[in-house]
DNA sequence: ATGCAAATGATAATCAATATCAATATAGGT
DNA sequence: ACCTATATTGATATTGATTATCATTTGCAT
């Protein structure tokens, strides 16, 4: 938390911009927050600590820490972006349930290694990937029994 | 061609659905294309045909022919939503290119089991999945040399 | 303290996609 | 062929997330 701080006002003054309460407040909240989270949800958050906040100010720091490396933008393909942390937390995919939304982090050492061949095999570098398993969860599954 | 007509007539009296020019119209052009293709730019190719022809119907019946099993909703994640084929085509994933947007359809045995095993682990039950692989193609590499 | 550029907050604008709704067209029965 | 019930269309308005605009405020280097 406190290097997460560090990052991020290194970043801003590298970058000439400037550091403002309201920009502490929403890099707090952000990292206290453990799931994915949309802006409009840390928004809603927020304004309850400091209720003059613009919902503005919350979409452009989100994209703020995401290119200071402090977040990362997650899309499940349910036209909301969401955010989570992405200092001291490795790259990882996401499994997701289809009727109760829950998701969990989930990571293949195999799978990463036949991507980057598979792109090699076209000719392709590799920067990235996104890996999106959908499927039913244990307790839906009970539940619609 | 003939049998994906057959599978909509189909789709549609079995529906309670009724079998328009505007169906039909859609449903050829959209097979008549090969690449991933949006709403607006079926659109597009269409009103040349038909320039009476309203957006929203194009639309509707994109999502229409998904639910038909002939089309699948593809997203790359810029906001748009495109369809491809998915009579005799199978599941493929997506390799795609950062700076010129090409794209390679690929699949791996391998990983889709990788997959599945995966899922299982953590109590659910796999539907599907989305996977893109992004990176820079041979032609844009040697271009940025 | 001062000045300038960056940041904010309120609001309007985008953009893809969907909803609404009156007018039209289709399919099945007569 | 004609009716009729209802699905479909096209035009348009609306939504919902996100971004742009812009006047005002604020941080910060000098």
């Amino acid at each position: 938390m406190r290097e997460e701080r560090d990052i991020f006002g290194k970043y801003l003054s590298r970058h000439n911009l400037r550091d403002t309460p309201q920009r502490e407040l929403i890099l707090d909240t952000f990292l206290k927050r453990e799931e994915h989270i949309s802006a409009e949800q840390l928004y809603d958050i927020i304004k309850k600590r400091d209720p003059s906040i613009g919902q503005a100010t919350v979409y452009r720091n989100l994209k703020l820490l995401s290119e200071a490396g402090l977040a990362r933008e997650v899309d499940f393909g349910d036209g909301v972006l969401r955010y989570e942390h992405n200092y001291n937390h490795p790259h990882h995919d996401h499994l997701i349930c289809r009727s109760c939304g829950k998701t969990v982090e989930v990571v293949d050492a195999v799978i990463e290694e036949l991507q980057k061949r598979i792109a090699e095999q076209y000719g392709f570098e590799l920067t990235d990937h996104k890996m999106y398993l959908y499927g039913n969860c244990g307790n839906c599954r009970k539940k619609s029994k």
